[in-house]
DNA sequence: TGTACATCAGTGAACGCGCGTTCACTGATGTAC
DNA sequence: TGTACATCAGTGAACGCGCGTTCACTGATGTAC
């Protein structure tokens, strides 16, 4: 019905079709969370009949995975981001990684759930996980650095899990407004400050043999 | 079709088609999940026609928030029971809630799930929030215990917050089967007992004035 | 450089079905007198 | 203690609609010669 927003409108063919449908969705679920989301409103906001997705994605939710896969790239890519500025391997950068994770969550709730759920990706899960990886990747790296450890061995792995596990479920405590269960103030900085500090072992002298 | 299971069996009337309702629904969505759970699904296994919920419930939300309420209620009696056999006021005692959580999660992901939802609870969500609270409170007084005080006050609040977080985040990555992801194997129990005493500040002398 | 033809990426309409909910009803239960 | 009547808690059938997906099609694009 409406004039087809202000894309290329190459006519018949659409140019990115596969793309556009992807953010489509993503704004969509962003909005009504991932229930709520049709591929009818995609098809109507990507401005092309209903029968056209399947010619990109098989089903319903091999779309969903995609805006699944998404998302965890676009944390890493996040998550790099906040580490750079900072100097590296302190306590600092990793808690900073750690309100980046919480602060996707914040912007992003429904993605974010839709990025560590287990339905809707029937299997692709294997796909999912591997890119989930590297978005750990990046605390795990910093973590590393943090230990003076050179490569990803069974201490940096066991020093990053609870720091991963509490900004996870911060992020989903947020998320769920359970913040002021106790009518107490949370202050998320604080949070994961004290957090890292605490679960973070001292930092070692570079006395390594 | 089938006869009507081993209930009392009062003939037209029902005896407890809520109470059977609820129980019914609470293993069909343990079985198939929140979304696999379906209304006439529930009514089968409970040997009534479609309509006769409708009595006791006005919406499919609302059985299923009695179903979220119910799982709160049983998480405090779980946690109360954990706690209860240790010494108070432990180290000891603070994990096994802790794990005690972490095992409802795992032993009814679904459920979980669905208690700490936001959707699904429209208009209710004040009421569960305040069972929440008191599954929450089990903790905070054994934390209270710990720290030598007497009331929930702010310092027992801001040590309890990220012990919760912690077992929050944890319960979540093991249902969604996130745990593996680095090829580590977690321990549960080791998991919890480290970040508690982390997360504690040392046991303070019982010198307060 | 132009034409024939294969292939690709859309259209528009319809199908089908699952499922929450409603409707008019009826059998069972409780209470007033 | 028995009867009349209101109310309650079910029944069974159907409605309605949202929505994923398919079908037969057609316009656009690319390539061989």
């Amino acid at each position: 019905m409406a004039e087809n927003k202000t894309q290329k409108k190459a006519g018949y063919h659409h140019g990115d079709l596969r793309g556009q449908l992807v953010s489509a969705a993503r704004r969509l679920i962003e909005e009504h969370g991932p229930d709520g989301f049709t591929m009818s409103d995609a098809c109507k906001l990507a401005g092309v009949s209903t029968a056209a997705p399947y010619r990109h994605f098989s089903s319903k939710e091999d779309l969903l995975t995609e805006v699944a896969k998404d998302g965890l790239i676009r944390l890493r890519q996040d998550s790099e981001a906040r580490a750079q500025p900072l100097p590296r391997g302190t306590v600092e950068a990793i808690a900073a990684i750690g309100r980046g994770y919480v602060d996707f969550a914040i912007r992003e709730p429904h993605i974010f759930r839709l990025m560590f759920s287990t339905k809707s990706h029937a299997g692709r899960i294997e796909e999912l996980r591997s890119v989930g990886r590297q978005s750990y990747g990046v605390l795990l790296n910093e973590v590393a650095l943090y230990l003076g450890e050179s490569e990803i061995n069974d201490l940096v792995n066991r020093t990053s899990f609870p720091l991963w596990t509490h900004v996870h479920g911060l992020s989903f405590l947020v998320i769920d407004g359970k913040l002021d269960v106790n009518n107490f103030p949370v202050d998320i900085d604080e949070a994961i400050l004290f957090a890292t500090k605490s679960l973070l072992p001292p930092k070692p002298r570079l006395e390594k043999a």
